[in-house]
DNA sequence: TCGACAACTGAACGATCGTTCAGTTGTCGC
DNA sequence: GCGACAACTGAACGATCGTTCAGTTGTCGA
């Protein structure tokens, strides 16, 4: 097998045991076996197991990214795009596969491990800067600060959606949630109730 | 010292490791030497590891469970308990003590250990039955359907703001989000965007 | 055919893990 | 003063951890 390949089917293996077991259950030995190769092979292809765990992290959030990318490429409506671009982030690969899970991890394994957070700082960045942008052509009526505002929730009940879904795969209130993203980026201001 | 004050102790240092290290790095010799005892008087006041992390969880949810209790003992006006409710969540306590690292800690533990998953799910029902009755009693109009979409959303919208929290600490966003939430919770009917 | 080299193996290493347990300390009632 | 008992200590255990490395396999170009 090529180098690449190799590589690859780790990846994937860390990925399945990270998903079953946790971080804390991924063990080089438990990797090797997920990936029927030997333990020394791991080693040879990845410098430490810390490399190791941000390659993986690193590529699930490409997928990621990915995904966001292509979700809006030929979509023209302005409004169609913020939609597409929100429900990219749910479409079945990232629903069915335990993806989920493998973000959850990563938000723990940011806290403690500087190289992890810079993996999940540099997406979020990427996305918010994306989201804005969207939001600004959807949207051209709103002040900067506005729009900022709207992004940042939105991601973070983006993030809360993915919890619930993680804890309990529930497809009534995701379709909700999501409905309510939309109405927060592109509903009227917000009604000030206090 | 008696018995019950060291397992304090115990659980103190439990959770100050797991803020500084993480779940991975809290071994019972971290433990043991951040609470000031030997590595044996561990094991002597909790039966083995996987116990005295789940002990740590359900003090630590314990606390949050509380708050959310005191916090609208002497409030009488139905709109604000339901604002009371929510930002007890976010009092200086919570903010500032590194707690929101401990909660993301255990939704990462949750997924793989099903005691702790139990604590997560236990405190997940127990405050969306309390903000739904909240709803209900602050928008009577609203019926059961439109109120439990309003909690979910409401829950997941506040684990997004403490998971940027945890990440940026921006007052401001915070404060955005807060208000999101309350906007959600006692604002008009969505609008149905699509 | 054969050297060169990338790909791969698995035994072995020292370190660290959770747990156990014989032994020590301190504090009571009697 | 003295047994009883809860609280506490730390050395020792086997298991498992990440990492290393001498050795094997397979595949090419010369």
């Amino acid at each position: 097998m090529s180098g690449g390949e190799t590589q690859q089917t780790i990846l994937d293996a860390v990925q399945a045991v990270i998903v079953r077991d946790g971080v804390r259950g991924a063990s080089m030995r438990q990797v090797a076996e997920e990936a029927d190769v030997s333990l020394g092979l791991i080693s040879y292809h990845f410098d430490d197991k810390e490399t190791l765990i941000v390659a993986a992290f690193e590529r699930a959030t490409a997928r990621l990214r990915e995904a966001s990318e292509q979700s809006i490429e030929h979509v023209d409506d302005p409004e169609e795009r913020v939609r597409a671009f929100l429900r990219s982030s749910f479409g079945e690969e990232f629903l069915d596969g335990d993806y989920l899970r493998l973000r959850i991890s990563l938000w723990a394994v940011a806290l403690t491990d500087p190289a992890i957070a810079a993996v999940d700082a540099s997406f979020f960045e990427e996305y918010a800067t994306a989201l804005r942008g969207l939001i600004t052509t959807a949207r051209p009526d709103l002040d900067q600060g506005e729009i900022r505002g709207r992004s940042i929730d939105a991601i973070a009940l983006t993030n809360g959606i993915w919890l619930n879904w993680a804890r309990y795969r529930n497809a009534d209130d995701l379709e909700i949630g999501l409905r309510r993203c939309e109405d927060i980026i592109l509903g009227p201001p917000q009604q000030g109730t206090r």
